[in-house]
RNA sequence: GCCCGUGUAGCUCAGUAGGUAGAGCACUUCGUUGGUAACGAAGAGGUCACCGGUUCAAAUCCGGUCGCGGGCUCCA
């Protein structure tokens, strides 16, 4: 019979050959390489049969699918060895991830990183031996009686779809329900190793019971288990919250309360940078700037919903606004978000379809009691500034408006060099409006979105309670994903608020509201900023722009006089005056990550030039006094 | 909030059979006046997160609380 191979070439192999055998009959080197096939595009085992005219892939280690079969299957070894160790253990899933897989276990024993060791070298003693990884389709009664001592495995069967094939994987002595495909023998792993524990909730879910998740990583060679190692270590060493502390950026204080962040002056510094530098841009584009208050009457969130469902997430307050004799208190709480104010101040006035839209934009400081869990640095704080705007238009102009919004978002993820995924997340379970209304509303998302020729994945049931939205994600130094730029469709604030506008006919109507972030949280965005550019900002951001280091104290005063002439053109610039060698202050210069660092000795005061030493490049050699100004006046951004 | 881990000077860390603490950096003073990534000397700095227990004796062992880290859940 034939087969169809990548390039299209067909070839004739023998009736009831497996990819195995088409590898085989390819080349020796590759049948050797082989771990695994793709049949019609689908992953499959090495000896699964090929049926006639299939297209026949052979996936070896360097094709990008194998590094998941492997790890898949190294999650099973994982799980074989959890199993002999600790008798009883219930498996739920091991799946693979980006940098590994994990599975997670049902134990009445806790791991902990203790026991990787036992636990690796009984995996060790796995892949010696070399077993294979043999697949079989069983019933679902066959099945329900192979994993009857198997709690999550037997759930999980009652929650596969009837007709569908169901197949297990046995290695050695352990079994698992599993759709493949495996590589074909553990000793195709070269490297692994368990990383760290963690709890999970079976399926996710809080109120399901808690399991005890392992996770590890494995690799074909040893050699690029230790790539992935080192990289990490690099990695930790960009952590916001380690380069936060050595720049001066960022302080917590355990006194102050938990993931409330306090700026020292570099922070501060860089923060009114990033918003005079937005603040311009969004003038540009016809917002209005507003300011609202930080606390309101409880009345405010009770109008707008937020006192019955986020009252734990908020922080209310009582305040005595009688005597001692007459007390009468009323209560306050401080604001979660800034939508309430800005919806009280498009109510201030009537307002005709001929001004919209209407943009208010305000940097507001916000307050939320996030899970004591959940905080993390500047990326997840209790306290932090959105870059927040609340757009009111008709309904003809809101793709108009989310284009402009998604154009902005993208503008500025580019200015920072940052890599973005983009998100629609639809109606969920729980939520107010009509079918008709979150259909329209998220058509009109899509449109955008397409639009402005951004890829974008959608995210089912995941929108608000009050509208669907548009969410732009950024990478932070080890991976992980945080949420920057929204766009959401809100339907709630506008009916509970009664806002309207007046129509051409002279009737009420209702605006579309959109609230909108670009930074998201300006404290995250300088997180992963700072982790992306490992503290190295851009000489307009820089906290300090330059360095003068005068050789001796008799270069002091012309180091003094060149610092006021760039102070003259808004330049950031500090002067090292201390008693230490040249080199040291170099050193000091160059660990603070500032961009310039200007010697000045005796040439440089007598030729009136300054010697540049740049963060990237070291030493440049020397240049007018004149014409470095003008490199710093360049970086200006009013 | 949940699971696991962790908490020694401002920072990074030693302190392993329980016998009331150490280094480097940073800081202060003195010296040194230097040519592109870290000078010399001296000094100061800690109720070993907090509370309780075991013990003649606790940084060290046990319990609790709080903080921190990694996940999970959550993220208006």
């Amino acid at each position: 019979m034939n087969i169809v191979l990548p390039d299209g070439t067909v070839k004739e192999v023998q009736e009831g050959a497996t990819v195995a055998d088409v590898a085989a009959s390819i080349g020796a080197g590759l049948a050797k390489a082989a771990i695994a096939g793709k049949i019609n595009g689908d992953l499959v085992d090495l000896n699964t049969q090929v049926a006639a005219d299939a297209k026949v892939e052979i996936i070896t280690a360097k094709s990008p699918e194998a590094l998941g079969i492997l790890r898949h299957s190294c999650a099973h070894i994982m799980a074989e060895a959890v199993q002999e160790l600790y008798p009883g253990a219930q498996i739920a899933f091991g799946p693979e991830t980006a940098d590994g897989f994990f599975y997670d276990f049902g134990l009445s024993d806790s791991i902990s990183s203790d026991d990787f060791q036992k636990i690796e070298a009984k995996m060790a003693e796995i892949i010696a031996a070399d077993e294979p990884f043999v697949r079989e389709v069983v019933s679902r009664e066959q099945a329900k009686e192979i994993f009857a001592n198997q709690k999550f495995k037997a759930e999980h069967i009652d929650d596969l779809p009837e007709g569908e094939e169901i197949s297990i994987y046995r290695h050695g002595s352990f079994v698992d329900l599993c759709s493949g495909p495996h590589i074909p023998s553990a000793g195709v792993i070269g490297a692994f190793k368990l990383m760290k524990v963690a709890g999970a909730y079976w399926k996710g879910d809080a109120n399901n019971e808690q399991l005890q998740r392992v996770y590890g990583t494995a690799f074909f060679k040893k050699k690029e288990l230790a790539e992935y190692l080192t990289n990490l270590e690099e990695a930790e060493k960009r952590d916001h919250r380690k380069l936060g502390r050595e720049l001066g950026i960022y302080m917590m204080d355990d006194m102050a309360g938990v993931g409330l962040p306090m700026y020292l002056p570099a922070g501060a510094r860089v923060i009114r940078l990033l918003q005079e530098w937005l603040r311009r841009e969004l003038y540009r584009r016809g917002y209005d700037e507003v300011i609202t208050p930080h606390i309101y009457k409880a009345d405010v969130w009770k109008t707008s919903g937020h006192y019955g469902y986020y009252h734990d997430n908020m922080y209310f307050f009582q305040i005595n606004e009688g005597d001692e004799e007459e007390p009468r208190y009323s209560e306050y709480g401080v604001k979660p978000m800034n939508c309430p104010g800005h919806v009280m101040l498009y109510k201030n006035a009537i307002h005709s379809y001929r001004e919209m839209p209407i943009r208010f934009f305000e940097f507001g400081t916000v307050y939320r009691h996030e899970l004591s869990g959940a905080v993390h640095g500047l990326m997840r704080a209790r306290g932090f500034t959105q870059d927040d705007a609340h757009v009111f238009c008709r309904e003809d102009q809101v793709v108009d408006e989310v284009c402009a919004i998604l154009d902005l978002a993208d503008n500025i993820m580019g200015e920072f060099g940052f890599e973005y995924t983009a998100e629609i997340s639809t109606r969920p379970e729980k939520s107010i409006g009509t079918d008709d209304m979150w259909e329209k509303a998220e058509s009109f998302l899509r449109q955008a979105i397409e639009r402005r020729g951004i890829p974008y994945e959608i995210n089912p049931g995941d929108g608000a309670f009050y509208g669907p939205k548009i969410d732009i994600k950024v990478k932070d130094a080890i991976g992980r994903w945080w949420q920057c730029s929204t766009v959401q469709v809100d339907f709630n604030l506008p009916e509970r608020f009664d806002i309207s506008y007046r129509t051409a006919d002279n009737s009420e109507e209702r605006p579309w509201m959109l609230h909108r972030a670009l930074f998201g949280s300006i404290e995250r965005f300088l997180g992963i900023l700072i982790e992306h550019t490992t503290g190295n900002l851009p000489l307009w951001l820089a906290p300090t722009q330059v360095v003068i280091i005068p050789i001796a104290d008799r270069h002091l005063e012309a180091a003094n006089e060149i610092a006021r002439k760039l102070q003259q053109v808004e330049g950031r610039v500090s002067v090292y005056q201390q008693n230490e060698p040249m080199r040291v202050k170099i050193a000091k210069a160059q660990a603070q990550k500032v961009p310039f660092m200007l010697v000045i000795g005796d040439k440089e005061v007598e030729e009136n030039t300054v010697s540049v030493r740049t963060r990237e490049e070291g030493d440049k050699g020397s240049m007018s006094v004149d014409e470095f100004v003008s490199i710093i006046e360049g970086a200006r951004i009013l």
